[in-house]
RNA sequence: GGCCCGGUGGUCAAGCGGUUAAGACACCGCCCUUUCACGGCGGUAACACGAGUUCGAUUCUCGUCCGGGUCACCA
């Protein structure tokens, strides 16, 4: 058959040459060792925890090689994709802080190897496939899908060894070029499929940069090429853009492994050098149901997208510390050598991942974020704080903005000093922190711990009552409070009372907390000197008449 | 089912033929402390199993088991 004849009848629009591709997109001028990563996601909805942990590799790659990072959509399938998907994936990038040298942005495409939306690629994917056809490396496949599925019964029917379009099965691989004209004038639909030269018996090698060596069978499908839309599949994307966009590095997720020796086939068809592969782990979790480990799945888990931990009010950095731990294990060592250090001018190695899965840990990431917002400013808290808020509680958005001195004095308490305390490990638990500090969000709550009983705390509160002065400073202040203790049977010393505790009502410390729920309804606050202060004397004087009323059986 | 990937404490993990098998989170205890915290110190706890190679296997090989992935005109 004349395959020039074919191709033209195939794709008659198309006019370029390959050749004429390669010199559109040159290889990049790019410095020994600097590799070229791209992410390239599907716009089916918001943007995954897996695709943050995958782009955060990417861009990794890149910027510790010195080279570049693309971000490409993949949106070659209409059915899958919803309207805002680009939109999402980009905000969910903009909410962590990440972004590409190249590629898809908020304000269109930029760099030279574009357009980085696979839609608007058509004409390169078919110039290709027109080639290929010309080598009689491709041909057209009449098959519906009702023949197809009805292959695949009379295969497993047959005991065929594996299903799918090849060999004997691929009845529209020996079409002649009449058969395929009769076919093309009568209108009937086709698929491009990848004529395999393949053989089950054989090996194919590649080397995986996190797996090292996999040997797997030498592919024999003849994959479609180009749907029945002329639009191309995965497959034959990945290669004709991996190949102009001279990607270096094929970093994606392992469910990709299986695929690989189909790309490997269709990358040595039309004489391309193979880039390499790292076949990333994926990201799981306990399934609350069964206790078994899993992907992390899109339907199930609500933290799978990452809007989950933007609405929870994680600080952004939080989520990319906790990531980097899992990508490199060596990165809390680097963290602590390196605290203020930007987290992109970490030395990644694509060789140091891990190749197994790995749980998803909330309790980690909440010790990572608490220590990230322990570290902050006031100021910063503040401002953070209120900008969540302003999306996501518009009743604690009102509170601070209305007094921002004294939402800042709350969240200063025992802050930006060399051991602060770590109350706080996302936005959303602000409020509860604060509330009592607000008579609109303060609930009383007078449950005391065991050891106390209520006719102590009654006479607690009233003799604190009577020494109260808000203009105390922090010192005379506990002092007033020590000397409460011994008339009411209590002592000042810690010490002395673990020496002897019979002799001993209590200690200071239950003095003190006495007060503290009182004043504030929990046995755990930040400093009680300074949320008097904030408080002032009226609002304690209040309280602790409530209080004591309370332990007194007055209401 | 075929093919492939993986399997070190509860979790994330170092380790690459000889180690008292690191570290972090979580948990427990103690200490510090003028309350609450922070912090410091310590503790419980692991090489899935069975063969083989070897003087010696967590490390290498094979098998078993378990978990995951993949077998589309989805990516």
């Amino acid at each position: 058959m004349d395959f020039n004849l074919l191709a033209d009848l195939l794709l008659p629009d198309i006019k370029k040459t390959p050749d004429e591709l390669e010199e559109l997109y040159p290889d990049r001028a790019l410095k020994e060792g600097a590799r070229v990563t791209r992410f390239a996601p599907s716009p089916t909805g918001y943007l995954h925890l897996g695709g943050l942990f995958g782009a955060l590799t990417d861009i990794l790659t890149a910027k510790a090689t010195g080279g570049v990072s693309m971000l490409r959509i993949e949106d070659t399938d209409k059915k899958r994709e919803i309207g805002e998907g680009v939109q999402a994936i980009l905000d969910g990038f903009s909410a962590f802080g990440l972004s590409f040298d190249e590629g898809v942005t908020a304000d269109g495409e930029k760099g030279d190897y574009g357009p980085y939306t696979q839609s608007k690629r058509v004409e390169i994917y078919q110039t290709v496939a027109k080639q290929l056809i010309r080598e009689g490396k491709a041909y057209p496949c009449f098959c519906t899908s009702d023949e197809l599925t009805a292959l695949r019964e009379r295969q497993e029917k047959e005991g065929a060894p594996f299903c799918g379009y090849y060999g004997k099965w691929a009845k529209c691989r020996d079409l002649s070029f009449e058969e395929i004209k009769k076919n093309i004038d009568e209108g009937k639909p086709w698929v491009l499929r990848f004529r395999s030269d393949g053989n089950e018996e054989n090996k194919v090698f590649f080397d995986d940069i996190i797996r090292g060596k996999i040997e797997m069978p030498e592919n024999v499908i003849d994959e479609v090429l180009l749907k029945s839309d002329g639009i191309p599949t995965y497959h034959f994307a990945h290669v004709c853009d991996d190949h102009f966009m001279r990607t270096t590095h094929v970093i994606r997720g392992e469910e990709w492994i299986s695929s690989t020796p189909k790309h490997i086939a269709l990358f040595k068809a039309c004489g391309y050098r193979l880039p390499k592969y790292a076949h990333t782990p994926q990201v799981m979790k306990i399934d609350d149901e069964d206790g078994t480990k899993r992907k992390l799945s899109k339907r199930k888990d609500p933290e799978a997208a990452v809007s989950y931990f933007v609405e929870e009010g994680f600080p952004k950095e939080a989520l990319i510390e906790y990531l980097m731990t899992l990508l490199n294990s060596n990165f809390e060592d680097w963290r602590r050598a390196n605290k203020d250090a930007d987290v992109f001018s970490f030395p990644f190695n694509l060789k140091k991942m891990s190749s197994s899965g790995c749980l998803f840990d909330m309790a980690k990431l909440n010790d990572i974020s608490k220590n990230i917002i322990s570290v902050m400013s006031a100021d910063t808290v503040y401002q953070r704080v209120t900008d969540w808020a302003g999306q996501f509680d518009g009743e604690l958005y009102s509170l601070f903005t209305a007094n921002p001195e004294k939402a800042k004095a709350i969240l200063n308490i025992d802050r930006e000093n060399p051991k602060p305390r770590k109350d706080i490990a996302r936005w959303s638990e602000v409020k509860d922190f604060v509330s009592f500090m607000y008579n609109e969000l303060y609930s009383e709550n007078y449950s005391l711990p065991e050891n106390i009983n209520s006719d102590d705390a009654a006479s607690i509160i009233e003799s604190y009552k009577n020494v109260f002065d808000v203009n105390d400073d922090k010192q005379v202040w506990f002092d007033k409070i020590k000397a409460l203790c011994e008339p009411l049977g209590f002592t000042p010393n810690v010490k002395e009372y673990k020496q002897n505790p019979d002799m001993f009502k209590g200690h200071v410390g239950d003095v003190s907390t006495v007060i503290r729920v009182a004043l504030t309804g929990r046995t755990n606050t930040p400093d009680l000197h300074s949320i008097i202060g904030i408080l002032g004397t009226d609002e304690v004087r209040e309280r602790l008449e409530k209080a004591e009323k309370y332990y007194r059986g007055e209401m």
